[in-house]
RNA sequence: GUGGGGGUGCCGGAGCGGUCAAACGGGCAGGACUUAAGAUCCUGUGGCUUAGUGCCUUCGCGAGUUCGAAUCUCGUCCCCCACACCA
């Protein structure tokens, strides 16, 4: 039978007996094992996505084996953009090509052997779940963390919609690197993710995640502690008309404020000015600021602009009077959206005020050398001593900082304050193909939710695509009666941002039928958090960030009773082509797992992913190196073929437990290549008989990389399926025989020494080969260093030791082999055999090197040195010679 | 610029203080089998040597710690990835 037929037996019996359904068992311990869900392109999957099932498929087989009770679920993040524009481009309703994209996901997912529980598939376009994305909108709304709001947004030309911040990469849209996301002054809907930044920060933390990961979250969310001045603004006269708040981390550097900036969005900067001659000047400026690109506008150590405002405030420390100015480097959605400027001590400040010819004044300078602001090239960031700071002179900066905020807020200039650089998610999107907006706009009761019986408020089949939102499009569905009144009303037209889908998906999966409620709470009780995440780290910043959130609202909310979704995350590498760039259609490198299953089999293309490098880093698809790992699949199978049922020998079993040991270890750890290694070793030192334990306990082993094969063996070899249920095996410490292993190396080397003769004196036949076992003292010897090497595997210290011993009677030899011990230190071997059981070893291997060379072995001893030509100082190899 | 990860033989990639001239795979070379090819199996694959011993040079480059370094420390160069005027 080939590869491809036992592939689809297989495929076709697990399906059919429902091998991997799951549901709650209070007996069993939970295992759940997750890979973050598809978009499912119409393109279908390549052998990059194989991989990354491929990993978490091992991971939920081994897991299975290991007697857990293991969820491992698949599903579709269904609705999108690409969807909508494919649709639009190939006229095809979204609806249709979404569909037909899932099930090709579906047969071609299937068609790679991984064990997912179908029964719990699902599919976020459909009202079945999007009901639960409205419904839990309408509870974030309760508790009062949604919100709609105008402001200056991301808005991608290509996409249509407006972006939430995280899917603003580099000022360009996280789909389309070409395409610039422009500003947009819009009202929108927002969650306020940022309520709980701080316990987002602090709970990383709990989780077992790479630390990269969390380094990039920890960043994204970007506290920082500080204190927000306010300063009393004046006009020319020095008459008080207004104030001003700027938030700073350095309370230190306050003495030295020269001057103070705001963003060109701040509103003052327009108020301020009306009506004086410094009017035309700033609007102007502020056109001209608009116009640029947000990467023109925050690309670091880009040239810096700014106005004069004709204002002035007061430094409430120094009394002194500064300017007021408006500048392209204040970044408004930030702090307060205004900076007090110290040009000494912060680089930008220096800049600009070096642009502008703005006073400078140095308030910090290190302990050796005093610092004049006009000898300065650069601004002074580093740790000080005070100067020119009133009372404060002499104090080491950081101690400064502490007493000069409580100053401030003892006086009422300032107030301690934490700010983040996560903002609220802006959730809104004016396209189709997404989850609508559970709301209505009514004339007269303003913005009405709708009510949960009303839910699920249905995507309507029938719009336009083209310009603008197509949901605007279907009267029918915008027109509607308020809730509250009874008037005519129209619902909202947003959709939701897909991220909302996929930040709950996860719970959905312990009870994805469920028409009552998102999901049946001892269910998630059982199965949740997910044990096992497994996905790409292009999704640091969003989706990760956002499932955290949800996570933690609807604890708060009382859905769940856990902190944090998953628990550990694997990253994995990225799959890359023959030709050394990611694996992409765009690319046109993609391996299709179809062909490759057709003509190596898909468990060998699966043990060919793992075995090539460490699962979290990227590799790289070769055609070639595929064929290393068929040949090592059809080995298998011939062995199969042939092995006779029987007896192991004491070095198998010894091999084996050692190989039960660290396949496991390896797997728990997700060193899948070594465990590939591992395998591979074993199966060679594998005999024409074997008991039928060592052949069941090395497919188990194998089962989770090669699932189709290792079925069909099992069955062959005697047993009931499925190998797929069956329990991972357990090794016997005390079955592990280093010595037997020994002799096994031992007898390895002397095959290879005999190869070496034989190619050195190029001789074709050998009739004879004499194998003379080194003279009995120096195992002597060497049985002491072995006693010695108990205790240390330091040199200096085995020399000490051996000085010890009585050895005296081969003082000569010693001499000669201990420099050169301590020379080739490394040369130490850990197990020494003696002289005994190497002659033993060579006994019962005999017959096996008689047959290999087709001569006669004669295995002599010796007690004597000068036989063995002298030279020879590693006693630790026989000398053979041949004839 | 900041943070993270890397640089190993012809190639992919293990190893992360001693059994390291370096796992495992690929490639290449030689041999066996075969009429031949393929498949399969065996051997070799840094250099010099050579009755197997041994010696030399190698894990980006330079220095150091150690009896001993691919592995630890410092410096240096290069590559990748993420963040990017966050006050």
């Amino acid at each position: 039978m080939n590869l491809h037929a036992i592939e689809k037996k297989w495929q076709k019996k697990w399906s059919e007996s429902n091998v991997f359904k799951v549901k709650e068992d209070s007996k069993k311990k939970k295992y759940y094992v997750l890979e973050m869900f598809p978009y499912p392109s119409g393109s279908g999957l390549h052998m990059g996505h194989a991989f990354n099932y491929t990993i978490g498929d091992i991971y939920a087989r081994f897991k299975r084996m290991n007697g857990f009770n293991v969820l491992y679920p698949m599903g579709y993040d269904s609705f999108g953009l690409p969807a909508e524009n494919a649709a639009i481009k190939a006229g095809i309703h979204p609806k249709d090509y979404t569909n037909k994209a899932i099930a090709n996901f579906i047969k071609q997912q299937k068609s790679l052997g991984l064990s997912y529980d179908w029964s719990r598939m699902i599919s976020t376009c459909t009202p079945e779940y999007y009901k639960w994305n409205q419904y839990f909108f309408l509870k974030f709304m309760e508790k009062g963390l949604v919100y709609r709001k105008e402001a200056s947004v991301n808005w991608c030309p290509k996409c249509k919609t407006v972006l939430a911040n995280e899917q603003v990469h580099n000022g360009k849209c996280w789909r389309h690197k070409d395409t610039e996301v422009e500003q947009k002054e819009l009202e929108q809907w927002f969650i306020k993710t940022t309520e709980y930044a701080e316990e987002l920060l602090e709970d990383l933390e709990k989780i077992d995640w790479p630390e990269r990961i969390k380094v990039m979250q920890r960043n994204w969310i970007g506290k920082s502690e500080g204190v927000i001045l306010k300063f009393d603004v004046i006009n020319e006269k020095g008459e008080k008309i207004d104030e001003i708040s700027t938030f700073t981390t350095r309370a230190d550097t306050v003495y030295g404020i020269t001057y103070l900036v705001l963003a060109v969005e701040h509103p003052k900067v327009i108020e301020w000015t009306k009506g004086t001659k410094y009017e035309m000047k700033v609007k102007e400026f502020i056109k001209k600021v608009k116009k640029k690109s947000i990467i023109e506008r925050t690309a670091e150590g880009k040239e810096k602009n700014g106005v004069f405002l004709g204002k002035y405030f007061i430094n409430p420390f120094t009394g002194d009077k500064c300017p007021l100015w408006v500048a392209d480097y204040v970044l408004y959605d930030y702090g307060t959206g205004a900076v007090m400027a110290v040009p000494t001590h912060d680089e930008r400040d220096f800049q600009f005020a070096k642009k502008y010819d703005l006073p400078m004044k140095v308030v910090i300078t290190p302990k050796n050398k005093k610092l004049k602001a006009h000898e300065m090239n650069h601004a002074y960031v580093e740790k000080g001593i005070l100067i020119n700071s009133g009372k404060f002179d002499g104090m080491e900066n950081e101690e400064a900082k502490e007493k000069i905020i409580e100053l401030a807020e003892k006086k009422g200039w300032g107030k301690k304050t934490i700010t983040y650089k996560l903002k609220d998610w802006l959730i809104s999107r004016q396209r189709y193909w997404g989850t609508p907006i559970p709301i209505i706009k009514c004339p007269e009761c303003g913005i009405v939710p709708v009510p949960y019986k009303d839910l699920p408020v249905m995507l309507p089949h029938n719009v336009k695509f083209g310009e603008g939102n197509p949901l605007t499009t279907n009267k029918k569905f915008v027109k509607t009666k308020c809730p509250k009144c009874g008037r005519d009303a129209e619902r909202e037209t947003d959709t939701m941002d897909t991220f909302f889908d996929s930040s709950w998906y996860y719970l959905r999966y312990a009870d994805n039928k469920n028409d009552k409620e998102p999901f049946d709470k001892k269910k998630v009780k059982y199965w949740l958090p997910v044990d096992q995440y497994i996905g790409g780290a292009e999704h640091a910043c969003m989706h990760l960030i956002y499932a955290r959130f949800f996570t933690k609202v609807l604890r708060d909310i009382g859905f769940i009773d856990f902190d944090e979704p998953f628990k550990k995350l694997f990253n994995q590498g990225m799959l890359h082509g023959d030709d050394g760039a990611v694996m992409s259609k765009s690319r046109g490198n993609v391996v299709l797992p179809e062909v490759i299953s057709k003509k190596y089999g898909i468990d060998t293309a699966r043990f060919f992913l793992i075995s090539l490098a460490s699962p979290d880093k990227d590799l790289r698809w070769s055609d070639e190196g595929i064929e290393g790992s068929y040949r090592f699949i059809k080995k298998i199978m011939k062995y199969f073929k042939n092995v006779k049922i029987g007896k192991s020998s004491k070095k198998i079993e010894s091999k084996l437990n050692k190989t039960i040991k660290l396949v496991t270890e390896y797997i728990q750890e997700f060193k899948y290549n070594l465990a590939s290694i591992r395998l591979r070793e074993f199966f060679d030192s594998l005999k024409e008989e074997e008991s039928k334990e060592t052949l069941e306990t090395f497919l188990k082993l194998l089962h989770p990389f090669c699932p189709h094969i290792t079925e069909e063996l099992w069955e062959k070899i005697g047993n009931k399926p499925f190998i797929s249920l069956a329990s991972w095996p357990q090794y016997d410490e005390s079955k592990i025989d280093e010595k037997a292993e020994a002799c096994d190396e031992f007898i390895e080397n002397v095959r290879k020494d005999i190869h070496s003769v034989k190619n050195i004196i190029k001789l074709k036949k050998i009739n004879e080969i004499k194998i003379i076992v080194a003279p009995k003292w120096k195992y002597v010897f060497f049985e002491k260093i072995k006693k010695i090497l108990e205790k240390t595997r330091n040199v200096r210290e085995i020399l000490k030791e051996l000085m010890k011993t009585e050895l005296k009677t081969h003082g000569k030899e010693i001499s000669k082999i201990v420099p050169n011990l301590v020379k080739n230190n490394n040369k130490i071997p850990k197990i020494i055999l003696s002289q005994k059981t190497e002659v033993q070893a060579l006994k019962e291997n005999k017959e096996m090197l008689e047959k290999e060379f087709n001569a006669k072995i004669i295995i002599e001893t010796t007690e004597e040195s000068k036989e063995l030509k002298a030279k020879q100082s590693n006693p630790n190899k026989p000398s053979i010679i041949l004839k």
